[in-house]
DNA sequence: AGAAATCGCGGTAACGTTCCCATTGTACGA
DNA sequence: TCGTACAATGGGAACGTTACCGCGATTTCT
């Protein structure tokens, strides 16, 4: 009874009430062996009784074990990292563990910053979405680590989890092959970005195996932004093309700027023009026509993730890179050119 | 030279270095006065080199405080939320506090275990967005605390922030009128929701203000989802109406499904039928047409959310509730009415 | 010049928890 | 009956930090 009335009840004042020792309240609570059964249910009452919520704080500190984890995304904003971020902190819970999220905004300086924070929050590990190049020095992060997305690939010796950009490009190029779009043209992103080269490689080894020439395919690149799209949809317009074109967007925000440049052309998707995108974004389903895409499994990325990085925590040598498959979602932005409507037919002169 | 390699360094083996005791070290270090210049950088110094990083739960133990901040929202996908967050993250890091966010993904029993997690974090204080109804015993929460989003309204006691619907009705009220649609239908939410009465009192007040009867106005209700507007707009389209439907969706996920609905019964918008949302995601942007909206600025709620916070933290007096006003953006989605084309006359039968 | 104030610094306790070791009581086998 | 084993509990110490108190040295005031 010697506890004023606004602190918040500790261990002790539980082990009071129940009349036993601290050592012995704790044995109760932490549901450990070697201990009387009545007297971890008397422990037990006294701690509901008291409203005792154990402090995470002060485990920490002793254990050396904060039961926090960190994750930084590029964009808060962006469904897609939400997901990751949901999946994340839902497979965390699980294991009694809470996720600290901090939005990079795409700014290596703000990145290295987050950084900073988790390394004095003192969290057991980080799961991050490298934006900045100069990841060198990561072996100096001092904390148990796993990259997520294609930018990983850069560290091939460090846990990382990303989609399979090779199956997924598959999966995109037999769906358009399937609706008769033998040759699509694309919309990349730019040259420095890593995965721009990896989804490349992926479209070209599938038009070897094809035995089509990739130096035919026409193609533009720009920002990773509705923006960016919409540029390169207009440059691709502007080519000398017949007939229907087919374009393969590698990423849904650009596939939504290239259906707004079609639109701006007085054209229309998908009679005219064919689009297809990747990511699996939630307004690709508000657009009109709605995106046909790729869909990245964000959610199970973010599981995945926090398994990985439980791995490296305990040291089981769990070394190595995960590619999550990713799923095709038809919507409307695709013709089908396969089975030729007399009107199709018409206007299909370009068809191969 | 006493610690090992491995160990992350303490202050202790900075004031060892620098050649003082951990009390110095410690002054220097929180850059607290009663310390000789020269001393505070040699401890300084020795910080850099040892690269010692605050303990963080070691601070919060000692201190009281753990530097963090909840929030809780009822969807980390949902853009809007994700501005939310954002906004509180930036505010928070301004004040050297960082914020853990949790989604109850609109799941009461979710929300309460958020909660829990954040009490035992020790958390220094919690935005929520509540979900729950039985909020009757927030005061047990034990931390301070401020509400988010209109439902916070029914704790009248209780600091919050959220958008000014009053205002914003208001002001797509106006536009609706300028641009020729004098009488508009609604779409709004489940009776249940308290922003559904907030929503239509302020269309009350606005109609009663310009002699309009508001029983004349038609109205359907449906869930804040896509499914929901779509549902709705589809019993809109089914009551007797002649010419021109202008709908005002209380909601911008609504809004994008009644464009849906107009598109499958063959009609367009916005010839056929104008419509205007409210929230402002970015999906809007992204329809076709554009979906014009009345903008809550998520953001900036994020911001004012932390600093009420804060002044509930240091317990200033500053109770009380704060509206942010909204914002009209303009897209394609309302056809103008008031400047008639020939075109436009001819079909404007129903325009007052 | 002596007293008082100030400055700079060190020592110690405390925050709440868990871990390790010591101690007690009881049952069991020889 | 006594020693041993084991179960159940209590008593400290430690995690890294900051708050408080006190002490010596220097400066300032009367």
């Amino acid at each position: 009874m010697s506890s004023s009335r606004n602190r918040r009840p500790t261990i002790i004042d539980v082990a009071e009430r129940a009349g036993v020792s601290k050592s012995t309240a704790a044995r109760a609570l932490a549901g450990s062996s070697n201990i009387n059964e009545e007297t971890r249910e008397r422990v037990l009452r006294a701690a509901a009784a008291t409203g005792y919520e154990r402090n995470h704080l002060a485990v920490g500190m002793r254990s050396g074990r904060s039961g926090m984890l960190g994750l930084v995304i590029p964009d808060i904003t962006n469904p897609f990292w939400g997901e990751v971020a949901r999946g994340a902190q839902d497979r965390a819970a699980e294991s009694g563990t809470s996720v600290l999220v901090f939005s990079s905004d795409w700014d290596a300086a703000k990145e290295a910053a987050h950084i900073g924070t988790l390394r004095r929050a003192r969290v057991d590990g980080a799961i991050i979405n490298p934006v900045a190049d100069n990841f060198d020095d990561h072996h100096r992060f001092g904390l148990p680590f796993v990259f997520i997305g294609s930018s990983a690939e850069r560290f091939p010796d460090i846990s990382s989890v990303g989609s399979d950009i090779t199956q997924a490009v598959r999966l995109g190029m037999d769906h358009l092959v399937s609706k008769g779009h033998s040759a699509p043209s694309f919309i990349v992103g730019p040259k420095s970005r890593l995965a721009r080269a990896r989804f490349l490689r992926a479209v070209h080894e599938h038009c070897v195996e094809r035995d089509v020439d990739p130096g035919i395919l026409a193609m533009e690149d720009g920002e990773y932004t509705v923006e960016g799209g919409r540029q390169a949809m207009r440059r691709l317009l502007e080519r000398p093309h017949v007939g229907h074109v087919c374009v393969f967007a590698a990423n849904d925000m650009m596939a939504l700027g290239a259906m707004m440049a079609v639109r701006e052309a007085g054209l229309n998707c998908p009679s005219d023009v064919s689009i297809i995108g990747f990511d699996g974004i939630p307004s690709g389903e508000f657009a009109w026509p709605g995106l046909t895409t790729i869909a990245k499994p964000g959610r199970e990325i973010g599981v995945r993730a926090v398994e990985q990085l439980f791995d490296e925590i305990e040291h089981r040598p769990e070394h190595g890179r995960i590619y999550m498959p990713c799923r095709l979602v038809e919507r409307g932005s695709l013709a089908d050119l396969s089975v030729p409507t007399p009107q199709r037919a018409a206007a299909g002169a370009g068809r191969v």
